[in-house]
DNA sequence: TGACGATATATCGGTCCGATATATAGTTCT
DNA sequence: AGAACTATATATCGGACCGATATATCGTCA
């Protein structure tokens, strides 16, 4: 068996613990990982056909009414295929950050407007941290304590950034005053 | 004119101060905006094509001796529609941490194991320090402050990340030791 | 009854990455 | 001088991935 994409990772551990649909991964994904690790539908349905033809997951039909429906399992190959990755050392880790983008460049701008990347990225920072901020909320006491510690991760990490955001808006104002009386 | 990609304000930016051709544009990519915005081949000498034909920068024809070299340079339309770009608030801002990912599934593993995660983390963390380090040691005074911003702002991200790390490996740790004693 | 939103699956265009192929130029080792 | 290797330079392909859209059924609420 050749090399599972990451999304089938993503998979076999949503499916881990309860069956789940194909629907329900995706927003179980968008509720928890997708600050660090997103997956669409464009990936998720092909990519569960695949793991139940490689027998790692099973599918089982459970229709709602007259519409369809296909909750998946894992297997016992998927869950040691799963803890497999998981031994692993973690490689991939990237950022992909407009805002930084433009920080980098904005000797291009007058000096006000450059500031106000860095007010747009604060506002951003934060209103994510809003958002986790909910979803912490919304979990109630579980005795997995892994989802939560990510969780309290990315709050801090959007904290440590709209702080960093706010010290280089200050830095700035102070070097283009020294210049004006220096 | 219809929208143009991220890849394409990139270029604009990188050719605007100097002229370069697409394998240098791929080489200061490498070394400045990778760690938060990068860009390959497969999209640099196509969007070059588009940019030229667009009219936002010219090319002009370098050779190397006999080795064929194309330079681009930024034109006025092209400084007008990258400011226009940095005017507007920053959008995209996504990460993908394999790590992350790991440990949010880390209950599956002997809690050893997955304190393990948390090690290759931190250590992965520390060796993008290093590079960091090693590329602002190689840049000398410039007059412009943001790329140097934009890079000690990378620098204190993996010190807050990998001092996140220790911490939850620590915690972990505590909480293991509560459950046998208490 | 009709409008709306949630559930459920499928697919398409486009972006982007990593790898590879080709060719030339310069350097280093023997 | 020749071989081997690395750097410069451009081009392209397969695959991963995202965002959007299409289709259809269900429950709810006015």
């Amino acid at each position: 068996m050749e090399q599972l994409s990451a999304t089938a990772y993503v998979i076999l551990g949503f499916v881990r613990n309860e069956p789940r649909s194909g629907y329900e991964i995706k927003a179980v994904v968008d509720n928890s990982t997708r600050f660090f690790w997103a997956a669409s539908y464009g990936q998720i349905y092909p990519e569960l056909k695949r793991l139940a033809e490689a027998g790692l997951i099973v599918g089982s039909d459970v229709p709602t009414g007259g519409r369809k429906r296909t909750v998946y399992e894992i297997t016992a190959d998927g869950e040691e295929e799963l803890r497999a990755w998981l031994r692993q050392a973690p490689d991939t880790f990237e950022m992909r950050d407009e805002g930084l983008l433009k920080l980098f460049f904005a000797d291009a701008l007058p000096r006000e407007e450059a500031l106000e990347i860095l007010r747009s990225m604060r506002a951003k920072r934060l209103a994510v941290h809003e958002q986790l901020e909910a979803i912490r909320q919304m979990k109630g006491e579980i005795d997995d304590p892994f989802p939560m510690i990510v969780l309290s991760g990315g709050l801090e990490y959007m904290e440590w950034f709209a702080d960093w955001c706010e010290r280089m808006e200050a830095k700035l104002l102070d070097s283009a005053l020294d210049e004006r009386s220096g």
